[in-house]
DNA sequence: CTGTTAGCGCCTTCAT
DNA sequence: ATGAAGGCGCTAACAG
């Protein structure tokens, strides 16, 4: 019960304030007895400085705001666990704000926790870049997640294109050429990058041809383009995501296609859970838990005045499990 | 970019700091115009409070801390989850704390985040009663959750007990005698109450009974214990989660096992994915958001100096899919 | 080496 | 209705 103040503490031991500071912070300059006498009163009274007050004069909380768009998927959980394991490792506290993909309050919440924290770490998929841009010298310093490389703040991203060129080779590798593609219903930064890649294959494959379905980001939007897919005529579909690709596995399975027989289907996150389904999902890994890890070292840097690295990029991995075979017939 | 601070407000619409601050803070005791000027300087300037310094004098933050065990687990994302956004709604702010499970250091996280909030919410399934009950008057006001009734904090909880009953009940009616029951490898609280039950069970019916497997909380250790579950030479078993019965179910699956003819799987917790193993699993789903929302409310009403409930109840609900079935022969 | 004196930025009596 | 002054608890010059 950290009740006790500094005063106390002084009056306790018989010394000034400023003595009592010193030993709590590890000042050299007291006398060694004098100290030890300190630090034993403290002790006793089980005082611990209060942290606000240490945060109104040293201009540091030892706190980071890290705002996601949304707790409840995996893939965001994953960062802020390598982030949050990170950052206390390093004594730091975490202040998480969930914008619940609401994309107009980021910047607000974005600009309110940074007041109470030394730096936010953005993870902001569907921010425009302009306010993305327009954001970032405000609430300086930032690490952002998962965006192209940005003016005032170091980045941590997965390669996107990479890991998709990767997904789409081994789905070519299999004998398909005709390909569904279950497009996040908004336009984030790494729908962006899917799309880009997809675009790139096509040029340089003109006998691969990619359906575009718009859909969601969670297990109901996956599950409600079974039909659109179906109808697509595609032998193998991305999913937009592990959520949507397990919904969507479900719904097509129900319908009695079998997968990867007649449909192949990969994912994309490589979710824990994306092993369990049946079948297993293919899907293209990203490291979350190594991004957050990486956004907390590069605040880190930041906070510490080191020189950071200003891009950092992850390349997920190719995850080839039973859900993509061979293109029927 | 809340740089500015109230006294170049205060200087720019050539008023005291006072008149700043009660225009900031809603005071109706100033002049309507002069109240109208400053608010149009403090836009101007794109002056907020700073929440530091407010905090120091008015002795609140606004923040509240959570310290969960686990953020790998998904009952726990979803209890944050719900919790976040009901303190959102409220204005309050979560710093959030991952005890990775070292239950060694709960305390003292809760007693150290304690100090830069106005209150903590201590998910502590493990934490021995008596240093909990130690605990909990140096930090509060506190809200405990899972845990039974407490001393000195209102507490929401899952009924475990009545879970697990459900649980019995069902896999009873489908004619299993015999069961597994894969315990958690630690004492935790839940895990106490679930062997209760059984222990309850068994002396309900003589004609049933009950072997404990001694796992872990993951799909590993589910996975591990496989042999163990098919020597037991049980009909049906009891995971201790839903991650447990995944890792469980997969790995007997792979064995030839066939999921329920040749042995029902009940999970615990109703996480999302469980609905999407093959076969869907059933299990006995715990709100867990809600118990984040309700937490929040308690702890609301602890800041608010309302009198809370000392003692919130949630049955799970019996979710029956498809890894349950007739015991065999 | 230790104590005294200023603030950190804000809210709040207490006067006026 | 407004301003001046004190203090929240602590750290950091600045003097001794």
């Amino acid at each position: 019960m950290p009740r006790a103040k500094i005063t106390e503490v002084a009056r306790e031991a018989g010394v000034s304030l400023s003595t009592v500071s010193r030993v709590m912070n590890g000042n050299q300059s007291v006398d060694a007895a004098l100290a030890e006498r300190v630090r034993e009163v403290a002790a006793r009274l089980g005082y611990t400085a209060n942290p606000l007050a240490r945060s109104l004069v040293l201009g540091r909380t030892q706190t980071i705001s890290v705002v996601i768009p949304d707790l409840a998927n995996p893939t965001f959980q994953a960062i802020l666990r390598g982030l949050s394991h990170a950052a206390a490792k390093d004594g730091y506290h975490v202040l998480i704000s969930d914008t619940e993909e609401r994309v107009e309050h980021e910047s607000e919440v974005a600009t309110t926790t940074r007041q109470r924290t030394d730096g936010v770490i953005l993870c902001a998929p569907r921010l425009p870049q302009d306010e993305l841009a327009a954001l970032l010298p405000t609430i300086a310093p930032a690490v952002v997640i998962n965006r192209g490389p940005q003016e005032n703040a170091p980045t941590v991203a997965a390669d996107y294109g990479t890991a998709i060129m990767a997904l789409i080779d081994h789905l070519r590798g299999l004998g398909h050429r005709r390909l569904a593609f279950v497009s996040g219903a908004v336009s984030s930064a790494s729908g962006e990058a899917r799309r880009r890649a997809l675009a790139a294959a096509c040029d340089a494959d003109p006998g691969l041809e990619v359906i575009e379905i718009p859909g969601g980001v969670d297990f109901d939007s996956g599950a409600a383009v079974a039909s659109a897919v179906i109808d697509s005529a595609a032998t193998a579909v991305l999913a937009f995501n592990d959520l949507v690709a397990m919904g969507l596995l479900s719904a097509v399975s129900a319908r009695g296609i079998r997968v990867p027989e007649q449909l192949s289907i990969v994912g994309f996150d490589g979710i824990p859970f994306a092993a369990y389904t049946s079948p297993p999902l293919t899907t293209a890994a990203v490291p979350a838990a190594d991004l957050g890890r990486n956004a907390w070292a590069a605040m880190h840097a930041l906070l510490s005045g080191a020189d950071p690295v200003a891009t950092e990029t992850f390349i997920p991995e190719l995850v080839v499990r039973e859900s993509t075979g061979p293109a029927p017939r």
